[in-house]
DNA sequence: TTATAATGAATTGTATAAAATAAGCAATTC
DNA sequence: GAATTGCTTATTTTATACAATTCATTATAA
């Protein structure tokens, strides 16, 4: 397998995304370049074209002249982002099923299976969040619609951040792992109808999940 | 109103979209950092930090080292790219029509009748196709969601490019003139059911023409 | 006392210079 | 003569330095 070459911007938007994620920088928290640049020993350029490219992604936002800072998290966003997520992987699930191989399918097992065990061990909320991505990108792979994808995972990374939240304090999403099974179950079947209720139903159904979690901690 | 600063990247940003979007720069042409910032007569880091910009609106790839350049159109961004169109504007004026209120109904009546008597003008591609963008976030306006707001500015600065080709060489959207007046006649009653058919049908009616143009300029 | 203007420190935005990388061509080896 | 290696040049990427802007603070006047 090839290495890749990546540029000092790329690292750059890697590590700041893996710390917006986590949570280890908080929302509305200015992020200073001259501060990041010197933390990641680098200069403030890629450090500036990282957030610009952060920005694309929706995780921070910046203004000219005032700088950048993570996005606030927020019960109206979430609403609109896992109804968007809802829509969209819908209707790009039921274009893959169409043409899925049972290769994806099979692959897509294997990665239920990495998910199930992964709950609970140390870490989980970072291997739980990126196998939960390629479980859904598996599903997604019979499609060739390369514009829908990259719009997946934009809204991904975005709706990642509760994700993670909602894993680390409140131990999990519960009823992900039936969901996905039941998912699965109706895709090898190639019942594209129900595959893609449960799907919806899925997305919506973490969305409650977290919404409550955020209604409760903000009224403690 | 306020008149708003803009830094020299937001200005690089809006005059190398206007010089895709018109055709001036075709696809596929390489876009020399360089020759753009002594062009422009900029330093080279505005011109990077535009370039990265407007890949994340999909206009411009970019890659490590090898610069960037104008993404190429073809027939198959064009049904996905309307076919997105379609679901997520679709939904949005189904939120919107719940709430919007008169006074941009009354608005729209008027973006509507410019947008009637811009056609055939001179310039038309680009004032058209701005009218037409007003016209479409004005029905939007009764949805609060910026998050979807924000994606369908982006799906439309893409589909604007087939839009205004299609304008230049072919004399306009034909039918586009009677399907936004019965669009705006469904919205006023606040049928959302058949406001948001028209809506896709008229969005799907122009992909399919914009599609026969192409199909026929590649042929020849 | 309150409002407004001047001041300066912090921070961002931009230009220029230096370093890193890729692609093409010549030189060398087998 | 084909393939590989090493150099040259064009281009991008990054660093450093400087200019412009913002924001908070203090001084000034109504």
């Amino acid at each position: 397998m090839a290495i890749e070459y990546k540029t000092r911007t790329q690292l750059v938007v890697e590590i700041l995304r893996e710390k917006i994620l986590s949570g280890e920088i908080v929302a509305g928290q200015p992020l200073r370049q001259a501060a990041l640049a010197e933390e990641l020993n680098v200069s403030r350029i890629p450090v500036r074209e990282a957030l610009l490219q952060l920005e694309a992604e929706g995780l921070v936002s910046f203004e000219p002249h005032k700088g950048a800072s993570a996005t606030e998290l927020n019960l109206n966003q979430v609403d609109e982002l896992f109804e968007l997520r809802a829509m969209i992987e819908g209707d790009l699930l039921a274009a893959s099923l169409v043409d899925i191989t049972n290769e994806a399918l099979a692959q897509a097992t294997e990665i239920l299976a990495k998910l199930d065990s992964a709950l609970g061990k140390e870490n989980a909320a970072n291997t739980w969040s990126g196998l939960n991505s390629e479980f859904h990108n598996c599903l997604y792979s019979g499609a060739t619609r390369p514009q829908t994808a990259d719009l997946v995972n934009i809204l991904n990374k975005n709706a990642d951040r509760y994700i993670r939240m909602h894993l680390l304090w409140a131990g999990g999403i519960s009823k992900a792992g039936p969901e996905h099974a039941e998912l699965l179950a109706f895709c090898k079947a190639r019942d594209i109808n129900n595959a893609v209720a449960k799907l919806k139903q899925h997305i919506l159904s973490s969305r409650d999940e977290i919404k409550a979690f955020l209604v409760q901690r903000e009224s403690s």
